[in-house]
DNA sequence: TATTGTTATACTCTATAACTATA
DNA sequence: TATAGTTATAGAGTATAACAATA
């Protein structure tokens, strides 16, 4: 026999009726099938978070982008280095302070970002699917709710 | 002045429409409100899933935990570790396999457990109170749906 | 041969403190 | 004095590979 005891069912108890718990699940399967669908581009959800957000806001910051995504400044370095090895991203010397440096999507990079936002989109309409009429923008509302919550 | 340029306004575009971002900043602001409200109970959201787990399954092996909640097993050791520690949960020499450990609360972990669930259960009501009606339904259950998607 | 717990190891993410150059 | 970027560092969290004991 392969396995002497038939693997027993799990009883999820109290985590099965805990939105926190539901919450975490459903983020790391989100998460999961991303980076798989988005392999081939060779970018995570945290590398595609800044991009975006630079290619929105062209010139901010390095500490504003952080700011915006609730990060810390040192850990937006290796952050934009990639992004620049790949090429897809610049630093250039800010025209107002010579401390900082301003973001921008290179040339290429706004090809990459158009081509990589088409299969974001798709993947987002892969979960959208599981959706029935009215429910997207309830989720989408009550996450932000969640969001706003202030923890201190 | 206290500074000399206003901070501008943040533009969010693309991740203010997409879902998967949306889901990752209200499970950071649920699991930082729960880590601020359990601090004083000295555990950590991936701590408390063991030990529920294992409340509600007692006598599991360490892999069947680990599985059930989507880890490897050798992460388990330092959360079993750290758990022991805390003298709220024992490993116990299975009765049918000398290979594996069988996990058990103690007497003082049945304790913690019942004022900890507790603690989370008002955690988990603070964020209910932002919803209305039927939405609590409709969010648990997409989530679910959400987690249910199968990534490879 | 396969599985359990374990160790060693490594990689990502995240955060803190301190340094430098600027402001 | 304070701020921007950086470096060094350290702590979680997570994963792989290999090992001893056992199945």
């Amino acid at each position: 026999m392969s396995k002497q005891t038939a693997p027993q069912a799990i009883d999820y108890g109290d985590l099965n009726t805990l939105m926190g718990y539901k919450l975490r699940r459903a983020q790391v399967s989100f998460f999961d099938s991303f980076a798989q669908r988005c392999s081939k581009f060779g970018i995570t959800p945290g590398l595609f978070g800044v991009l975006s957000l630079v290619k929105h806001n062209p010139g901010q910051t390095q500490s504003a982008i952080a700011n915006a995504l609730g990060n810390d400044r040192s850990a937006m370095v290796s952050v934009v280095d990639k992004l620049e090895a790949m090429q897809v991203l610049v630093r250039k010397p800010s025209a107002t302070d010579r401390r900082s440096h301003a973001l921008f999507l290179t040339k290429e990079g706004e090809k990459y970002y158009a081509e990589l936002i088409t299969q974001v989109r798709e993947h987002e309409q892969q979960f959208m699917d599981l959706l029935q009429d009215d429910e997207a923008a309830i989720i989408s509302d009550v996450l932000d709710r969640f969001a706003a919550v202030k923890s201190s």
